[in-house]
RNA sequence: GCUCCCAUCGUCUAGCCUGGUCAGGACGCCAGGUUUUCAUCCUGGUAACAGGGGUUCAAAUCCCCUUGGGAGUACCA
């Protein structure tokens, strides 16, 4: 490892939306590099101007914002290495390509893609893959075949070609990677990859190799489908002479059923948002969700994401930000693929909940309620949050846990009818009606005592006389303490509420 | 097909490097308890070292093979 201030980027394609590998790939670098009080640089990858899809940067730029992932250098937040997005910096890449021709680890590659293409599907009819490597290359259509003359000729005819990398003869690459040790492959299997295409615009291989470089990024950390291509970028590092960064390949995120990476389609398909926000395709104006729409926390989610793949070696699994970045390591990151799991969001998101204060909560739930057409006070829905919250997942969900706060019930469950209103409960609750109608000042705490006095002095049955009561005020089996809900919906309501529940169940 | 990577409860995982605890935790699920309801909460339970060979007194742990899974195999990233 260098001692050269820590630099890592996080370099997306804006070839769509971002989804929650691609997030987690964000967040360790981000984690590693707070934690190494280093630099976290976006940058972005659009080498190939017809995968364009606009949007996708400003989405990846606001998604992660979301998220909390903060970037030192980017596209919207110049630094010293800029430009940070590659069809800006089209102009540098040649000098390179050209660079590695002169050394002799390039060539030029005139054969079309027409041309290529019958080749691999031939190779294909045979069960073979066709590799244009040194056992192909021969007879290709390259300046490794040519004259001078005849590539200067071709070249004046303006005929359109390509640069490729000359992978060297059998020989082993030897590499490191920081989450699964060496790893070495035979230069044999091994082709000689495009760096340079005939558009002018150089490949990802080639640019991220040189913006690598360039950028001084000390460690590269990755998604595990950058693996195969790992051996091409350590030869082309070491084809510059350039010092290699180090590099790190996390394992995929899988889909929750069955096997394979989890994809674009796999959320909507199982209900969860495969996305940090939501996406809407300019182009079919589909849509697909998002957690932040979904209701979820971003650090919540930020959290989850974090335990998928790494693991603090210890029993805590609830971290704020300040002590993910303090605990990060990329040796406790696992070697295997994670399926994803939505039950486990969710009850990320739940611990999040109910750890958020009273007024915070409240201030999100305002929203619910107006939409309901429900004019309350604030510190009215503070109070009802506060016994509530421990019951969601989200906040969206507040509303079924306390719209009886809020409304009368207009409606009474009738499993619950059948249970627990009996003959009598219709004069016991009159009676009891009474006693309420005296309790003052009307707290939870005096509303218990009056009640309890009641049952005891008239040898009540507590459990008959309650659930009846819950019934009349919730029209439910469900709710929190009844003294509080009393004490919250007022005197007048709660007597309102009994007078017409006798009057309808009888 | 070929190349590379990976393999502990249904899921996320600890333990593996430095062999020797009933293989630990969490989500989910089930049961019991608390509670005037429901939920929360508490307690308990369910459930795993892919298979086979070695090495060793001893293997989840080290080695090999098999099997399974994944990724890559573009003038995409």
């Amino acid at each position: 490892m260098t001692n050269k201030p820590v630099r890592v980027r996080f370099a997306p394609s804006p070839t769509g939306p971002l989804h929650i590998g691609g997030v987690r790939t964000a967040l360790y670098n981000y984690l590693f590099a707070k934690q190494h009080g280093g630099k976290m640089i976006l940058r972005i990858e659009d080498t190939d101007q017809t995968r364009f899809v606009p949007g996708a940067e400003q989405y990846i730029i606001d998604s992660l914002a979301w998220c909390g992932i903060q970037f030192d250098e980017s596209v919207v937040n110049d630094g010293p290495f800029g430009p940070y997005r590659q069809s800006d910096r089209k102009s540098l890449y040649e000098q390179y390509s050209d660079e590695l021709v002169a050394s002799g680890n390039a060539y030029l590659a005139f054969d079309t893609a027409e041309e290529l293409d019958a080749l691999r599907k031939a190779a294909e009819q045979e069960k073979k893959t066709f590799i244009y490597n040194a056992e192909t290359r021969k007879s290709l259509r390259n300046s490794l075949n040519m004259s001078k003359q005849e590539v200067i000729d071709r070249l004046k005819d303006n005929e359109p070609y390509v640069v490729r990398f000359l992978i060297p003869e059998a020989s082993e690459v030897v590499m490191n990677d920081l989450i699964r040790g060496q790893i070495s492959v035979r230069t044999e299997t091994l082709d000689d990859k495009v760096l340079f295409k005939s558009d002018g615009m150089p490949t990802y291989h080639l640019a991220n190799i040189v913006d690598d470089h360039l950028m001084e990024i000390t460690h590269v950390i990755r998604g595990e489908e950058w693996l195969p291509s790992l051996p091409l970028h350590v030869l082309l590092y070491e084809a510059f002479s350039w010092e290699k960064p180090e590099f790190a390949h996390l394992p995929l995120l899988l889909k929750p059923d069955g096997n394979g990476k989890l994809s674009k389609r796999d959320g909507d398909r199982l209900g969860f948002p495969v996305f940090p926000m939501e996406w809407v395709d300019p182009k079919s104006g589909e849509k697909s969700s998002g957690y932040r729409e979904s209701g979820y926390f971003a650090d919540a989610f930020i959290n989850m994401l974090a335990l998928l793949g790494w693991n603090p070696g210890t029993d805590q699994e609830i971290f704020t930000i300040d002590e993910l970045i303090a605990a990060f390591s990329l040796e406790r990151v696992g070697k295997s693929g994670a399926k994803f799991d939505p039950e486990k969001t969710k009850w990320f998101n739940h611990q999040y909940l109910v750890q958020k204060s009273d007024v915070v909560l409240a201030e999100q739930f305002m929203p619910f309620l107006q939409e309901k057409g429900v004019e309350v006070n604030p510190s009215q829905v503070e109070k009802v949050v506060g016994l509530v919250k421990e019951r969601v997942q989200f906040v969206k969900e507040l509303w079924e846990e306390s719209y009886f706060f809020f409304v009368a019930p207009s409606s009474y469950d009738e499993q619950v009818v059948k249970k627990r209103w009996k003959e009598n409960s219709g004069a016991q609750l009159t009676d009891l009606a009474q006693v309420i109608q005296a309790v003052d000042p009307f707290e939870s705490a005096a509303i218990d005592e009056a009640i309890k006095n009641h049952i005891t002095a008239n040898e009540l049955s507590m459990g008959a006389v309650m659930n009846a009561l819950r019934l009349l005020l919730v029209g439910a089996a469900k709710g929190p303490h009844l003294g509080d809900i009393m004490a919250i919906i007022g005197k007048e309501e709660t007597l309102k509420r009994i007078e017409n529940g006798i009057k309808i169940l009888g």
